[in-house]
DNA sequence: TTCGACAAGTTGTTCAACAATCGAGCCGAA
DNA sequence: TTCGGCTCGATTGTTGAACAACTTGTCGAA
């Protein structure tokens, strides 16, 4: 399978492309295939190939790599290449140590009450379950879970967790898919808005970290089986 | 003043150094700079005179432009050049909504309770109060804040914390240094901790909400001045 | 088999060139 | 004078080629 086949003709057009972003253009084109797992984890990013397929420099692709490893979503090895990154188990842990202070944060201190992304996240993840469809699932979970974090009202906090859930989908790629993973978090989520709308937040905050607690442990066993 | 002026013979000596990170270590030069207040807000760098100073290539110094701008300590705009990030108001309180989740959050659940690194911060915030060195306290005060949120183990979390207390210092660094600033809170972190190793982790985290709050007033009506 | 020298392939870095953009200063019209 | 548009110089954005340094695998000698 050639680089090719996986990315087939993303040189851009020179029409309508602007001077200076051509590097954060190439980065986000590779995190939009990292993250819909084209290229998967551990596959190795080589220079040349990719910027005869992206169209642009080697110097530039680097940029776009420095970039992406700032996000961790690829992991540069010196003198040895710029790999997608393949989460290990301690990376999970980590993953979730991060979740299990942000979110609950955010259920417990927010200001914000801004609710309706989360009804719509919890609607759509019901949806996707009748329908039967694991990517909807997940990516219903994470629009919940990332709506959680933005009623903090802050930027930074936001793009953590959005970096965060981008790691989670590399871990995600990197295992066996249980299409029975997602489909019971969809009513854990439900329980936790419930009793935020109650005014209940610290009993909210404590089913957020139950729901991760639970989240974490199957998807070290998961791990651990691949 | 010329930049030779401001950093004067940053260029490494080739003895010692490895193939393969020089990117790193031009951003870890600049970094250094801007954190000391040598290279101040709203300065601009400018690609030719820097590269000579610092003695690497264009593309090389761009790629630790690159990491900076990810560390918000740089700001770029395109054809305008990258200079480094002079604090809004907004900025500021963006910052003070980080923290007054992360820190709390990390009072409340954190499961480590080394408190040796607090207990030290609070020491050489107080010897510095004595001394007199508004430097000195201004460090201890951020050494307490980030061992807060050392607490929770989490490496993201920490460096989250590690950015943010960055930005803080070019928020010092854009105002004029009241030295009466940093005084008072030695005492507040030493009530914080004492709460907190009491086991009274929310008392903890509403009298740490409590400082960041009166925190960020003070720098929020400092800044309107300047 | 084991070890080390060597060769090939990649990455790290530099350099020089050109394209695109910005901003200052100049000029002329109202 | 003041305003708008213009040109021009300086700086940034991007490229391609070149070379240095490192990694890996191979081959042959002991």
């Amino acid at each position: 399978m050639t680089l090719y086949e996986i990315l087939p003709d993303l040189r851009r057009q020179s029409v309508d492309v602007r001077h200076a972003e051509t590097g954060l253009w190439a980065a986000s084109m590779l995190r939009e295939r990292i993250s819909a797992g084209q290229l998967a984890p551990g596959a190795k990013l080589s220079e040349e190939p990719l910027c005869e397929v992206l169209g642009v420099s080697r110097n530039t692709l680097r940029e776009a790599f420095a970039t992406l490893a700032g996000e961790h979503v690829v992991t540069r090895i010196p003198n040895r290449g710029v790999f997608v990154t393949r989460p290990t188990a301690d990376d999970i842990r980590e993953i979730y140590r991060v979740r299990r202070f942000l979110e609950p944060a955010a259920l417990t201190w927010s200001t914000s009450a801004k609710t309706d992304a989360l009804h719509a996240a919890i609607a759509r993840g019901r949806d996707a379950r009748s329908a039967g469809s694991v990517p909807g699932m997940a990516s219903a979970n994470q629009d919940f879970h990332a709506g959680v974090v933005a009623l903090t009202g802050s930027n930074r906090l936001d793009l953590q967790m959005t970096q965060v859930l981008a790691e989670m989908r590399l871990v995600f790629h990197s295992m066996v898919a249980n299409p029975l993973f997602h489909s019971p978090y969809i009513d854990d989520n439900d329980g936790i808005l419930e009793r935020f709308e109650a005014g209940e937040r610290s009993a909210a905050a404590e089913l957020m970290v139950d729901y991760l607690r639970r989240a974490e442990e199957q998807l070290l066993e998961a791990h651990a089986r691949s």
